[in-house]
DNA sequence: CTTGACACCTAGTGTTGCTAGGCCTAGTGT
DNA sequence: ACACTAGGCCTAGCAACACTAGGTGTCAAG
């Protein structure tokens, strides 16, 4: 998957799998490359600032966890990042549809 | 519409509309504005970077005309431009369904 | 004779995802 | 004992990209 499609649907995608239960770091990218069937594959790299950002702006709590004698950050929605994951999925809808009408629409047989 | 959405995506609008007949600048913003139904308003400074590398990258032509004593670049794809252009439909496709069900899925796995 | 639409252009900015590294622990070989 | 892998965390710096904010010039309308 191309890196650059990601920008600006990251957020959405952490967000919502976060929503689905508390998650560490890792957490994140099994369930966003399971979740994608093998095509989102995230490093390291990517999630983790995208983790710090999201708590930063208010959307995201943790709290450690040991349980396992491994430490993880369990991360969790707060109230106001529920309201911007739906909001974010509102907005993806109408970007969807406003590329399938730019791309699909008919149109003279694309020449050249 | 929010800017960083767009990222990675923009080619693919832009060779999706000069596919439709050769189209200039600024009829490449009229055209992404109209059939986005007003979605997609961008502006030069987003529009001619993009002609310019798309056509650096070899994947639109360009010829000037002066029909109407104003004078237009007008873009128009080549056989490169259409292959480029089907394959990036063919990678959206891929990526909306991956977005899909990564926030659409159903929840975790009931899992007993 | 100024305003606004049309039509082109580019340097610089901010955001973003990624690369490439680092640190530490637990388990598995050998 | 030692190496190695997987799990788990982190960050500095890079490259790409869309956008901002400016510029030049033509033409029609007031």
């Amino acid at each position: 998957m191309n890196a650059e499609s990601l920008k600006g649907h990251m957020d959405m995608l952490v967000l919502s799998v976060v929503a689905r239960g508390p998650l560490h770091g890792y957490g994140v990218i099994d369930a966003l490359r399971e979740r994608s069937d093998g095509s989102f594959d995230l490093a390291e790299g990517t999630v983790y600032p995208v983790l710090h950002r999201l708590e930063r702006a208010g959307l995201l709590t943790h709290a450690w966890s040991e349980s396992t004698g491994r430490r993880r950050k369990l991360y969790r929605l707060t109230p106001a990042g529920t309201a911007r994951l739906r909001e974010q999925q509102s907005r993806w809808r109408e970007f969807v549809d406003a590329v399938e009408s730019v791309i699909g629409g008919r149109a003279w047989p694309a020449m050249a």
